[in-house]
DNA sequence: TCAAAAGTGTTGGACCTACACCCATGT
DNA sequence: ACATGGGTGTAGGTCCAACACTTTTGA
């Protein structure tokens, strides 16, 4: 067998950067509240020209996935040292409608104070996007051997410059046991299918919130507990206690001496991360 | 720009099909013990040939990354019909000796007795091979900002036909809470750099062990519980407690009527899997 | 009879949930 | 003064680890 016979496509990495900002509020004594977004860059060239897209490129013939992914931050965003991990791929056959193109995602979370993005190469323009989800529909059926979900998902991507609507279908069938999950788009104003990497994302990332401490790459490297708090309500899409909340992150974070003030309240203490934390272990 | 300049590799797909099986043993009452299997090809041709390696093959032109693992195994392996789930892609230039390849490894789960493997195409042998893994070094090392943990482990895959030494070094830098792994092969007798993915699937494995069902897989429609738990401690490489991991699994699993007898002792109860099982939800 | 495994009950402790309460601040 | 958030204590329940104990079988 002679290796030129082989079908070689083309590979791309695409990264789904993630931060959580806060909103402007009037109220002085009232904390601002906070936004889920994701960083969107609109295509300079085609396909999909004009259209809003996650930042990504090709995979050059030298490079490796996580050189790529820094080279694409850094030349399409402004972006450089930051958390990253990688997702999934996406092979699909139909995914690209020039060719076969397959695509490794990478997930990124910044704190927004840290970065200054910038529309680069091949970028028109470069956009943080509020993340809403709307669950449209949703029908459970409980069959012999597990059960089947399918969720009609609305992403609302919102900036000053677009509102972006997309529509996906989750269907998750449990069978014996084994999530078994497929996204379907029916309606997506993003390029490609990023509306389904991008669910894809966020899915991961509220899953790992829970038993990690992967929330913290969201944070500055001082900040107070209802700011920590906070963060963790907007992934995990619900209200937490103070008290439990505290006592629960209490080992993840060390105390600092300084605080937070002018805030028209009792000033709160800043915290760092524990580096030295370890999940349970036996 | 034009899509020609760009570059392209091949791309291929790797299983790690695990399974766990029965030891034939001497006394009428006791239990067989169990061990924990990986199935390896021969390669038949260059690159690496008459060395041991994950099934794989490269990914069709029309091909999904799922449709060219089904054809691989049924092709080479004779195995159909199992629970996969997608790894890992890696993508280091270096993997392959002859070009760039581009390899998405899947993890399959069958359940031993469901199976008849049969050498294939492009493959001299195919067998199961008992995976024991020991820890050679240990260094850890507390730093400022998370600690830094270097583990040297040795893989040792057996069967009738050979017995493959593989060492690897496992870095784990947990740099502000996140993990950052790095893999890096000192000695292997596999082919390419399948220790380096088969080591990965195996800490993916003992990890969603703890909070999925992904065990049952390993398992026939009906079994007893103690079978069941000689599988999770298998994985989880420590021994538990009958009580305490009954109740755990209580709501996982489904009596049924029957019973296994014959053995020496008090016949025990058979279950099934619970289809409808869910993680807590609140 | 008895070794081996099947199967169940109990107890103390850790942790989680919900709620209540007091404290400190800037305007 | 007071609205707002900072910060802590407690009671009740749930879950889990560890251990002890009884039951049932085939040779």
């Amino acid at each position: 067998m002679k290796k030129e016979e082989y079908f070689k496509p083309s590979v791309t990495v695409d990264t789904i950067i993630f931060t959580v900002r806060d909103l402007n509020v009037d109220n002085y004594r009232k904390l601002p509240e906070k936004k889920f977004q994701v960083l969107l860059v609109k295509r300079a060239g085609e396909p999909y020209k004009d259209k809003w897209s996650l930042p990504g490129t090709f995979v050059e013939k030298e490079e490796r996935f996580e050189e790529a992914v820094n080279r694409c931050l850094q030349e399409k965003t402004n972006i450089k040292d930051i958390y990253l991990e990688q997702l999934y791929s996406w092979g699909d056959p139909q995914r690209d409608p020039r060719e076969r193109v397959i695509s490794t995602s990478y997930m990124g979370l910044v704190d927004i104070g840290d970065i200054q993005i910038k529309a680069g190469k091949n970028v028109e323009d470069i956009e943080w996007f509020n993340i809403k989800l709307n669950t449209i529909k949703e029908k459970t059926k409980e069959k012999k051997n597990g059960y089947y979900k399918a969720e009609e998902i609305e992403i609302l991507l919102e900036s000053k410059q677009a509102t972006l609507k997309n529509r996906v279908k989750v269907v998750k069938e449990i069978v014996n046991g084994n999530t078994i999950i497929y996204t379907q788009i029916l309606q997506s104003d993003l390029a490609f299918d990023h509306a389904k990497i991008l669910i894809y994302a966020i899915e991961r990332l509220k899953n790992k919130v829970e038993y990690t401490t992967i929330a913290f790459n969201l944070m500055p490297e001082k900040f107070t507990l209802t700011n920590l708090q906070q963060v963790y309500e907007i992934l995990l899409d619900k209200p937490l206690l103070k008290a439990n909340f505290r006592r629960k992150v209490s080992d993840m974070v060390i105390e600092t001496e300084e605080y937070e003030e002018n805030a028209g309240h009792r000033p709160s203490k800043l915290y760092k991360f524990n580096p030295n934390w370890q999940p349970h272990v036996f």
